[in-house]
This record gives structure tokens, sequence and C-alpha cells, in this order.
DNA sequence: TCTTCATTTAGCAAATGTGCTAATTGTTGA
DNA sequence: TCAACAATTAGCACATTTGCTAAATGAAGA
């Protein structure tokens, strides 16, 4: 796989583990509480069954957002919040940049948001 | 509807957008455009069919970050940046801004995430 | 008015996502 | 080794999303 299309795949990762509000309130959680929470303290927040946070985590951990680490018995999830700002934060800064710098070519375009459709 | 559900309302709608691929394609695609241009040069560029695309470009209405104006027999959309940028944008700053100001408190952490899970 | 063009709406099938309960894995401490 | 604990994986039901084709809408020009 190309290194575009790779990018590509983070980027419909990211974008998609966003798209449900229990997720992003994960993240907002984490970020509060110093970037490392525990399986059970992020589920205790939530009115949805541990299964169901736990497969929510996942889906973060999937798209690079969030890292695992075993601590005895708990599972201590970490922030990646530079993946965070760096892919979504990345996708978004072609809108600001428009305005800037020339990305009118189909080329330009391409690059960023091919292979959809 | 409190003026903070609202505005989780508004998240869920423009994060859902952003979750698929075409849907972000015609955002970067109107992007370099200009901001303006008619749904048939939108649908022209997709593999998928018209109506599909046309369905796409409802959900982007519908999450504000599009705006379609009559002109003639043709339909203008016409992209809102800024609502893109304050929405997604301001979502993501929760993160960025973390390190500067304290929004330890789960008060803090509610108003921008809560009704989830 | 009638046809043509541009696009949307309707309606259906297939795929995907979400939530649950039950069962499993792996760790700790007696 | 065995019980208790922390969390995940498995498997199922229900809801939503996505894609298609066919039909409908509404403006423009002959």
């Amino acid at each position: 796989m190309t290194r575009a299309l790779q990018e590509l795949d983070e980027i419909d990762a990211v974008f998609s583990a966003l798209a449900h509000a229990s997720r992003r309130h994960i993240l907002i959680v984490l970020n509060a509480r110093g970037g490392r929470v525990s399986a059970g303290a992020i589920a205790a927040r939530f009115s949805c069954s541990w299964p169901t946070t736990s497969r929510h985590l996942r889906v973060l951990l999937d798209a690079g957002l969030v890292r695992v680490e075993r601590q005895g018995r708990e599972w201590i999830y970490v922030l990646n919040v530079g993946r965070l700002n760096a892919v979504a934060g990345g996708w978004l800064n072609w809108f600001e940049a428009k305005e800037k710098t020339n990305v009118e070519t189909d080329g330009g375009v391409r690059a960023v948001s091919a292979a959809s459709g």
C-alpha cells in the first residue's frame, strides 16, 4: 500500500472513531484525567454495559487514538493526543490553509481525498 | 432544549457527517473549487450514483456544513468552512487547550461531552 | 404547453454499527 | 491451587447507513 493510501485509511479510521458520542466522551474523560485511565474507571462513568465500553475502547485503539498498557490486573488506556491532532486536525487544516496556498489542482485534491465515492 | 445540549447535537451531526469518506471528499472538492459548486459537477466526480451523492449532500446540509441555493435549474452547494472549523475544530481544541487551562473538573468535562454512553 | 434537463425523493436490499448477556482470559493473593 | 477480580471476546438482536433503480419535481426553452 502506498503512503498516500495508508494516510487515507488513517483519516478514515480516526473520523469513524470520532463519529460516536460515547467515543468522543471517552477521549474527553481521558484528557481531563491526565491522559491515563484504567478501563474500569472509564466504564464506571458510562451508563452502557462494560463490554460495550470495552468495544468502544477497541475502536479508539484501532484508530491509534489511544494505546493500552497492562498494569497488574488492570488495563490502562493512554490518550494519544498527538495522533488526534495530526490526523483530524491535519485534515481540517486543508480548509484553513486554502486561502494562503494553491491547492486548486485536482492532483493536490486527490492526494488527501481520493478513493472515496 | 438548552444551549449546551444543542451544541452537543451540532457536534454529533458534524462528526457523523465527516465519518464517511465520500462526504469528506465532497467537502475537499467544494473547497478546491472556491466553495461554490453545482450538484451535477460534484456528482460527476464520483463513481457512485447521482442519487447516492445527492443523499450525501443532504447529510452535509443537515449538519450545516454546506448550504444550497437554486440557480436556474441547478442547485449550487456552498461550503460553510466557518461551521466546519467552529464545530469540529472547536471540539479538537479541548485537547490542545488542556495544557494551558484547567478543565479537570467533571462539570467542565460534561459540558462538552455529556449525554453519551 | 410540451419536452428536456438537473436534481431530488421513494423504496428496497445488503452491509455496518451498537447494545446486551453469557462465557472466557489472565492476574492477584490466600 | 483456588477464589476473586478486571476486562475482553463471543454471539445474537435491533437500528442505522449506504448503495442501487425507478419515479417525481420543478425550471427553461421550443
